[in-house]
RNA sequence: GGUCCUUUCGUCUAGAGGCUAGGACGCAAGAUUUUCAUUCUUGUAACACGGGUUCGAUUCCCGUAGGGACUACCA
């Protein structure tokens, strides 16, 4: 195989949605894989839809997730510049040589004569609805106004876009690694736009020409441009390119979780999970959205849910848990799946919970300190990871850690009120002054300790541990959950645990 | 409408002619338990349909139906 070289090249029209992160991932690990490079291209030719900061919030994504990029303008590289509107003048030359070899043509059509053309062959009825081999010759073009015409109206400064001239009747069958053979009848395509009349290329030349002169070997991208497959195909035929031609791979699309289509922001609105991987606010609408990692997502889970999106190990593997490392080891083209896949948010959490209960504590304190910290609780660092310990089995997110260890700094005003129905009886406030005499009388307030005592308090007395541990759990936390009890009365520590017990008392 | 892509449990998927169609999420039940969770066990549930090819099709081929994308001087 020759040298690998992929890029990801998102345009910076906006935040960078879950399609683009998948589509990025899957580049930079089949990048990785075979010891090639991960190209950041910034595709900016739409001038109307530039979004300031886009660019950089796709870059502070893709830092975040862990994909570091081997060329970019900001990284550096001998193929630069990295940004299309950088490389303008290029494209004028290449769009020029089209021309000049009878592969594409001036067009001097306005929108308004495009719309007559669009509205006659709808009442026609006509199968073929654009510009291409069965409309050309009735439009305002070079090809039917002759070189003379053509230069005149050139010189004379009228707008004009350059349409690459599609052969007629040729059958083409193209290859893509996902999805085998595909076929295409150029009679049915249409004379695409490469070159726009305020002077930028379109997507399709900018792209073609970029990609050969990067000498990028893979294109990896998503399904929404396989019908535009036959037509780079030509590019690089026109262009005398072929044999350099990379190797195309297109992506299944994620779809929404229910219902029908592709994911957008709109379903996680609804649906009430994030569609971006960090914080965005959108400059022109003010319009904010949550990211993944605000919502508690750890990257490194975040990064193996996108990867199994669509693509498996293959081969009766059931493993789901990857590190990056081992994905850059094993991921292929060939295990990507076909068929667009559902966005499923719930096996996400489940994701992030596998990779919450594998961190170290001292790893999770940080998240932990930073949380408090919001609340204006200073927690050290040991204390923080201890707590994290206790409390991680019933976290999904990392901010689940403080939320749910946040009774052990502040005491509860008031209490679960179906805990209380359920477990505060006549009783229990007898059971609970007499707690509080035992705690009052025991020394060594380690969780061992208590858990001693109070069982044998319990037994001697014919109580059970349910009747007295639940109202204490109650009074101490404000409501049934949470970790073992002696370890929350170690860690609140005597005076504390009596303090609350007894203004419990008062006012549960 | 046209073109192209696609189709295994509710969801993500394994499977590459012969399997009790496997795993995971979710859901349900049970076990553990002083609470909430965790964990463990079990269960639930799928080859879209119709034709071929074949001794035999989830698997290969052709239709049909469903789904998706594209159909801009957007990417």
């Amino acid at each position: 195989m020759r040298e690998v070289r992929v890029r990801f090249a998102p345009s910076p029209t906006g935040a960078l949605h879950l399609g683009g992160v998948r589509t990025a991932l899957f580049n930079y690990l089949f990048a990785r894989k075979h010891n090639g490079k991960f190209i950041l291209r910034i595709e900016d030719t739409d001038q109307t839809r530039f979004v300031p900061g886009a660019e950089e919030y796709i870059i502070k994504s893709l830092a975040w997730i862990g994909l570091d990029i081997d060329e970019s303008d900001i990284v550096g590289g001998e193929y630069g510049p990295y940004k299309q509107s950088n490389r303008k003048h290029l494209y004028t030359k290449y769009a020029q040589q089209l021309v000049n070899d009878g592969f594409a043509y001036y067009a001097f059509d306005t929108p308004e004569d495009l719309e007559v053309m669009r509205k006659d062959l709808e009442a026609k009825k006509s199968s073929i609805q654009s510009y291409g081999p069965a409309t050309r010759m009735s439009m305002k073009n070079s090809l039917t106004l002759g070189e003379e015409k053509t230069k005149q109206l050139l010189d004379e400064n009228v707008p004009y876009v350059i349409r690459f001239k599609m052969p007629e009747n040729e059958k083409l069958v193209l290859k893509d690694i996902i999805r085998g053979e595909i076929k295409a009848d150029t009679s049915l395509l249409d004379d695409k736009v490469l070159y726009k009349s305020d002077g930028m290329p379109t997507y399709h030349l900018a792209n073609i020409v970029d990609d050969h002169l990067m000498k990028i070997s893979h294109v990896i991208r998503g399904e929404e441009w396989l019908p535009s497959l036959p037509l780079h195909y030509l590019l690089y035929r026109s262009f005398g390119w072929l044999d350099t031609m990379p190797e195309f791979a297109h992506l299944p699309l994620i779809l929404k979780p229910d219902g029908k289509g592709k994911l957008s922001k709109r379903d996680g609105d609804r649906l009430g999970f994030p569609v971006f991987p960090l914080h965005w606010e959108d400059p022109k609408t003010g319009e904010v959205s949550k990211g993944y990692e605000e919502a508690g997502y750890f990257p490194e889970a975040f990064l193996n849910m996108m990867a199994l999106l669509g693509w498996n190990p293959g081969n009766n593997s059931t493993q789901e848990i990857f590190t990056k490392e081992e994905l850059c080891k094993i991921f292929t083209l060939e295990n990507v799946h076909k068929a667009g896949s559902k966005f499923d948010p719930e096996k996400n959490k489940w994701f992030n919970k596998q990779y919450l209960e594998l961190k170290p504590n001292e790893e999770l304190a940080e998240y932990f300190i930073e949380d408090a910290k919001k609340d204006g609780v200073t927690v050290d660092k040991a204390k923080a990871a201890k707590l994290c310990g206790l409390v991680k089995d019933r976290c999904h997110f990392s901010h689940d850690l403080w939320k749910e260890s946040k009774y052990f700094f502040v005491a509860p005003t008031e209490y679960n009120e179906a805990n209380k129905k359920k477990f505060w009886k006549p009783e229990s406030e007898d059971l609970m002054n007499k707690s509080i005499e035992i705690l009052k009388q025991t020394e060594d307030f380690s969780s061992k300790n208590l858990e001693n005592i109070f069982t044998d308090w319990i037994n001697n007395n014919q109580l059970s541990f349910g009747k007295v541990l639940n109202p204490m759990r109650l009074l101490l936390a404000g409501e049934c959950k949470g970790p073992h009890i002696f370890d929350i009365l170690e860690e609140l520590g005597k005076e504390e645990s009596i303090r609350r017990i007894e203004t419990g008392i008062k006012n549960i």
